[in-house]
DNA sequence: CGCTTTGTTGAAAAGAGTCAACCCCGGTGG
DNA sequence: CCACCGGGGTTGACTCTTTTCAACAAAGCG
């Protein structure tokens, strides 16, 4: 981990930037000089607070455009780390701020942010007040859904990020995301085989994410 | 509960609000009409999630200004209610719009998005892998360091929420939020009766929101 | 092929939630 | 003036979820 980064060159050009599994995009707190749309792969977004807590605050996928939140700020806001191989255009700020001023991908930009805060609350409301349960099976439903939006019409997912990224990213530990994850299982409504997820009984799980007591990590199991 | 609001009016004019405690300044999806930067009083904003989860998502003071975040938005992104007597400003949209194309204001207003999402980290960060204690103890130097920047320098606070929004802001339970402060008290960092609350101890509630361990729930109070 | 990282599972402990009783205070109306 | 009422707050006992600690299995990588 800690690779070198791209952010070491002197000048940001426009072009392609190729991460493998733990090389960092940009960090927090550095100039922000480029917004990096994802061509293909995945990568994770980390928060570091001021006491030096860290957590995952999003994922990205591709279609998305890490740095592009910081497009008027001076820094980036998080860090972003790849979680596999990984590609990634290069957009240079002057850019992105040029292309702002076109009213149709500013509208698209603003439609953009308002997702992502519209994401962010969410994640607000089930860490603070949901079930472990109900956290796990709405990031489930979340990804399965990006994964739709983005044309691909499979119920398999493929999780890029590690048991301890989800915990980090819900507000729980690893082990209770594999008990969940087994649970789930052991409750018909997925099959996981490490980092292969697929969503056997979706109905279900959105059932879990509004119901607390469908799924418990304790418990009758199904036999 | 449940005045009749301000949106009720069919065209928005600059001027002022008053709202008694309770009462209702903007209601989330509602069309963003205008910004109300805060004179007097203090607001809750509340988030509702689509499954209908309700949470406390921030709070208003004197100089914040509800309404801004939706300011390229087209509805307000959270409820934003009265907590105690309060008077706001009323800036309609295309105001805000005119006063945004002035670099200078453009750069304030930025800067006041920069500490709001900052804001929602930390929170995010808070709720998400610290312990009770920690987060109440975050939340009341945070009061009190807004009051501070405010030019209050004054160690009491008027709490002009209720247990219950505290809770809620935090990701607890208002009993849990009643005791913390007991125990606060008892362990010498604070002072509360009512609404009325005084930090005492400011290094210590830091110490505190730093180490997990230093105030817990259970275990022995201070003699 | 052994080593490290990642994931699974179990048992015990702790933190926070739930349920319930009670207090305090301010307001209202007799 | 006082009794009653209700919202907000406190506190206690108990329960339950989640964490913690720990051992172990599986997979990826040199």
């Amino acid at each position: 981990m800690g690779g070198a980064g791209v952010t070491s060159a002197p000048g940001i050009a426009p072009g392609r930037v190729h991460l493998q599994a733990g090389e960092i995009l940009c960090e927090q707190g550095r100039p922000a000089l480029a917004a990096y749309p994802v061509r293909t792969g995945g990568l994770k977004g980390v928060y570091e607070s001021q006491l030096g807590w860290r957590q995952v605050s999003r994922f990205f996928m591709p279609g998305d455009v890490p740095g592009l939140e910081a497009h008027d700020a001076p820094a980036y806001g998080i860090s972003v780390v790849a979680l596999q191989d990984t590609e990634c255009c290069v957009v240079p700020i002057e850019a992105v701020q040029a292309g702002l001023a076109n009213a149709e991908l500013r509208a698209a930009a603003l439609d953009i942010f308002r997702r992502q805060t519209r994401r962010q609350s969410e994640l607000l409301i089930a860490i603070g007040s949901m079930k472990a349960a109900q956290r796990l099976a709405m990031l489930l439903l979340d990804l399965a859904g990006e994964q739709a939006r983005r044309g691909v019409a499979d119920s398999v997912l493929t999780l890029t990020m590690t048991r301890n990224d989800i915990a980090s990213y819900l507000g729980l530990t690893l082990e209770t995301v594999s008990r969940l994850l087994s649970r789930f299982r052991s409750a018909g409504l997925i099959t996981v085989r490490h980092r292969l997820l697929r969503i056997v009984d979706e109905a279900g799980l959105a059932a879990v994410h509004a119901d607390p007591e469908r799924v418990t990590l304790r418990g009758p199991g199904v036999d």
